[in-house]
RNA sequence: UGGGACGUAGGCAAGCGGUAAGCCUCCGGAUUUUGGUUCCGGCAUGCGCAGGUUCGAAUCCUGCCGUCCCAGCCA
């Protein structure tokens, strides 16, 4: 992965960690893991999981392992785990034949939970749910607060005898007991003040079907027993995960520890957070359950295939993750960084081509009658070796409605009454008038003049034209639909919400703007679904698997960055 | 009145006792047949606050303040 991003010149403290334990002899190598659970499909937050796990076993010359995290079998399914195989691969991260699946541990991880049992280090206990969490001890509120320190107390099963708890765990698994009747708990301490260490569950009853290993078992491990010994079965060294995970690592090493096995080492990172968006597979799931979205994959979704819909390179998304760093502050990263990223590299491998947006007619008064030109045009001024390609020319053309003003405001230097502009690769006009609806005082024509002496958009005379403006040729126009997206939600923070509001809320009515007036240059026929592409002074955009042979679609990926935006608004708030 | 972590610019983030990197945003300016790109320049006398140690502190010590996580038989 070396190749596919640059690296910092300095050591973020993850790889300082694994450095020293390389140094120290703790490791003879780096082995991490990437443990997505099949219940949703991968986001950007993912993604960055995925570029540390990677990163990290690339950089020190290590492995790094997919593994599906498939303990609970009420939420997972196969179409998840395909998903995020093929998101992964994308993204350009390959686990080679490293492919597991907790799932497949489950007879392992039974035998480890026997062997604490024959250590007098589990037990399997009769308490239900709510016992279980009364006598943990924590659930005692304080004033509008909830105090976590009276310590809990023992079951009354907690000091059944090994051979006991063998044959009730035995009977467990062969369905002699009811659903939630009976668990298996490590027997720690229900006086420790990290709540996590009171005594866990590690096996709870569930007759549910699982996807993978069906109805062959009707209890299922615990995520804190699960996990550590998931990562030492497959020799993980550096098990990298997000922070909320921090106050379970005593439990992961008391698994560890107790279970003899190897000695995997925890360690924590900040997660993503990125402004206008939510990162979380519930509140993404949400948005999808209540059809707030089109989809996993809609464009306006922080997911990793929303993404790749919406255009976003694989290259761009790994140096946005690049440039965010590691760290262990919870941070809120702007989502114009991203965007940032996005076009950095969209501008050096994105193709050009002209289109229109909200066509006006632009007419020339003196195009000889009938005439029609083919002019030629630059692929990609960033790379010349993307070629170039030939347009039609006549004397009826689209412009965008934002090009022209009847009367200009300050600054402004496209089209209007009397002023010359450049049609890219075309000529320099000059307008001369115009038309308007008489009822509706829509502006239906434009009228200009051409220079003949400026094909190409030249001027031989070296006269300084201030607007360059793209356009279509009317006969030759193909019609598109252009989905213009911008961010899913207005706020910043999504999830703050005032008292009895929710995130939906937050949701922005502008997030989509179907454009179904606007045309292109017939080259663009050429497109491939899912290229992006540049439409030259309006930004990227990437034609969806949902176009058809008459209607091209094309979803907006990202803007240009527009000046000229920020100049009028200037000027609209303190005119001069 | 518990435990675990974290506080460096508007947003990320280096810095590891020798006098505040870099990136995004923002603001100027140059170049430009995309108001794009590119290029120059500006943007923390200051590192949550208060003390202390030291010739010297963002870095070490003490105390305070703030924020996040922990009450699933979810992961």
């Amino acid at each position: 992965m070396s190749e596919l991003v640059e690296k910092p010149e300095y050591l973020d403290f993850i790889r300082e960690a694994v450095a020293e334990d390389l140094r120290t002899g703790r490791y003879k190598e780096v082995r991490t893991r990437f443990p997505p659970e099949p219940n949703g499909w991968l986001h950007i937050g993912h993604a960055k999981a995925l570029f540390v796990d990677f990163g990290v076993a690339q950089d020190f010359g290590g492995k790094c392992n997919l593994r599906m995290d498939d303990t609970n079998p009420e939420k997972e399914d196969m179409e998840y785990v395909e998903a995020i195989k093929r998101d992964i691969k994308w993204l350009g991260f390959d686990w080679e034949d490293r492919l597991f699946f907790a799932s497949d541990y489950y007879e392992k991880l039974y035998e480890l939970a026997c062997k604490l049992i024959k250590k007098g280090l589990a037990y399997v206990d009769d308490l239900d749910e709510e016992q279980i969490k009364e006598f943990r001890g924590t659930n005692v509120p304080d004033k509008n607060n909830i105090t976590y320190t009276p310590p809990g107390r023992n079951s009354p099963w907690r000091d059944r005898s090994p051979e006991e708890n063998l044959d009730l765990f035995e009977r467990m698994r062969v369905g002699e007991f009811a659903d939630g009747s009976k668990t298996l708990r490590a027997k720690i301490d229900m006086a420790h003040p990290n709540l996590l260490m009171r005594d866990p569950v590690m096996y709870r009853i569930r007759r549910i079907p699982h996807y993978r290993t069906g109805t062959k078992w009707c209890i299922y491990p615990m995520y804190d027993f699960a996990h550590p010994l998931s990562d030492a079965i497959e020799g993980i060294t550096h098990s990298l995960c997000s922070l909320e995970y921090e106050i379970h690592r005593p439990l992961y090493e008391w698994f560890i520890q107790n279970c003899e096995v190897f000695p995997s080492r925890q360690i924590e990172f900040a997660r993503l957070n990125l402004s206008h968006t939510v990162l979380s597979k519930r509140w993404l799931l949400q948005l999808v359950r209540e059809k707030k979205v089109k989809g996993w994959d809609d464009p306006r979704m922080p997911t990793i295939a929303g993404m790749r819909r919406r255009g976003y390179p694989a290259a761009g998304i790994r140096d946005f993750l690049g440039r965010i760093g590691i760290a262990k502050t919870d941070s809120l990263v702007d989502i114009q960084l991203l965007e940032h990223c996005i076009r950095e590299e969209l501008n050096t491998h994105a193709n050009r081509y002209m289109a229109v947006i909200n066509p006006v007619k632009l007419v020339i008064e003196n195009w000889p009658e009938g005439k029609i030109e083919w002019l030629e045009a630059v692929n990609n001024p960033e790379d010349p070796s993307a070629g170039i390609r030939k347009i039609p020319f006549s004397s009826t053309l689209y412009i965008d409605r934002d090009d022209f003003r009847e009367v200009p405001p300050p600054k402004y230097y496209r089209l209007y009454p009397g002023n010359q502009v450049r049609l890219r690769y075309g000529y320099i006009v000059t307008c001369t008038g115009f038309e308007k609806n008489p009822t509706s005082g829509e502006i239906e024509k434009i009228r200009c003049v051409y220079d003949p002496n400026t094909r190409g958009g030249d001027a031989p005379d070296n006269r300084k034209v201030k607007g360059t403006i793209q356009w279509v040729c009317a006969i030759h126009a193909i019609p598109i639909e252009a989905r213009l997206y911008d961010h899913l939600f207005e706020a910043e923070r999504p999830m703050e919400v005032p008292e009895g509001k929710t995130f939906f809320d937050n949701l922005s009515d502008h997030s989509l703007t179907i454009e179904s007036r606007a045309v292109a240059e017939p080259a663009v026929v050429e497109i491939e679904k899912g290229q992006t592409v540049q439409f030259e002074r309006i930004g990227y955009f990437c034609k969806d698997p949902e176009s058809t042979s008459s209607l091209a679609v094309f979803n907006r990926t990202v803007t240009l960055r527009d000046t000229w935006a920020k100049i009028e608004k200037k000027f609209q708030e303190k005119p001069h």
